[in-house]
DNA sequence: TCCTTAAAATCTGTATGACAGGTTGTTGTC
DNA sequence: GACAACAACCTGTCATACAGATTTTAAGGA
């Protein structure tokens, strides 16, 4: 039963390779059978039968699928609807930045305009334990402020918190997806703050805009965030960064 | 030289899976090569050399990249790097919305959001060409008014036109990434709009967006943004859109 | 010498078979 | 009825084979 030698469908194949075809009977399959995550997909030796290819072109599939982290695969198990994730997107965007198709100040200009918004979501929407959350991030900068690397990790917590607090899952992932890029950088911006006391006043910026969070100001909270996203800008082109 | 036997490396292994190691060793190989699209990639042969694992491994890896569009494969030729593509994110955006992880509506708030900025930035950067395409896009859906199908796929042009204005290719690929979803909700928002007359109007909105842009004036443009997007939502709303 | 062309080497696409190891369902015993 | 051993199933990886596409090399002629 060699491949080529037997077309299933003699007619219309549009999608050049049976994998292609394979990836897109498997996401077929879970819209059709209405799928949540968690839920099973049909074993590989099922989807074999089904779209009469080999096992390789469906592990091809089920393994592109993995990647981009729509479906979970493990050993033994079969393979699961997978939740939300930012994997793909993460990939992307660090694909572009190392191919130099985009710029992290590009990067820069679109957290800006989607953070804008998310924190004035999370100000209108946060739950008492969301608020709580950013505000510890927030403190934590403090706490270790002569711990870059902690400092850097607490302040990508701290926005990735306000995006989940805006209740909108899509901020999130988009949030997060810039959080690998922000970890290539942070170091170069803060840096630029030579002086203990502009390091605070930067950590300050991030108290701030949890207080008006908490609060539940929205256009105080998109205030300080936007003094945040300038001076942040400012200090990456001060630095040089193209 | 089965794979079990020989651990090539017995002390660190922290990602589980040989997969996800060749995944990793490609994308560092295009990282450390500095690598641009359209540069070719070691043959699987030469990965498998160099990995160390079986050709099976090594294609699972080239082909997940190649799903999520980060690099080219085509039969007799090696692959290559990939150009800026929006397919991943289509796929996680859509995996969303089939599984209702994420809604139409939150897509909508996000689209608003980013395409509040891209309409201003358009207005500001866009080029001659630039321009007349938007225009352009916005007559072909008057002239074809009569066709929905067509009357959806210039809209989605309009926006990806706008995107592209804004000469932030990050911009262009989230807005391109939730044509998906648009082309799959489209429909319901025309049929709210009943008569001919609240049709027209929208597309004199979109007509308007395109004068703004060809002035140059970024605060009309995203004014008349603004009000597209909130008569899309009220339209989809009122269509029962969760 | 240079161009053309045919053969060889290389490469990807797909199929098949094999086996290790994990997971789940079944059965049989106590 | 509880528990343990076993069988069935499933994924992870390897090896091999061959078709078809592409690139490289070599040969031959102008």
């Amino acid at each position: 039963m060699q491949g080529s030698m037997e077309p299933t469908e003699p007619t219309s194949e549009p999608s050049p390779g049976l994998v292609s075809a394979a990836i897109q009977a498997i996401t077929q399959h879970i819209r059709a059978e209405g799928l949540a995550p968690g839920d099973p997909l049909p074993s590989e030796a099922a989807m074999t039968r089904q779209l009469n290819v080999s096992r390789t072109v469906v592990r091809e599939a089920f393994r592109s699928l993995s990647a981009m982290r729509l479906i979970d695969m493990s050993a033994g198990r079969r393979a699961t609807v997978a939740k939300l994730d930012t994997g793909a997107m993460s990939m992307v965007i660090e694909h572009g930045i190392t191919t130099q198709q985009i710029s992290v100040q590009q990067v820069y200009d679109v957290r800006r305009t989607i953070e804008m918004r998310t924190v004035a979501l999370a100000a209108l929407r946060r739950t008492d334990a969301e608020a709580a959350a950013i505000a510890s991030s927030a403190r934590l900068m403090r706490e270790n402020f002569t711990n870059p690397e902690a400092v850097m990790e607490h302040d990508i917590a701290f926005h990735e918190a306000i995006a989940a607090a805006s209740h909108n899952p899509v901020f999130s992932l988009i949030v997060t997806a810039f959080s690998g890029v922000t970890r290539r950088t942070w170091v170069i911006g803060w840096r630029t703050r030579s002086s203990d006391e502009a390091q605070l006043k930067m950590i300050k910026g991030h108290e701030d805009i949890a207080d008006a969070i908490l609060k539940g100001d929205p256009r105080l909270a998109a205030e300080h965030m936007a003094e945040h996203f300038d001076k942040s800008v400012k200090a990456l082109i001060d630095a040089g960064i193209a």
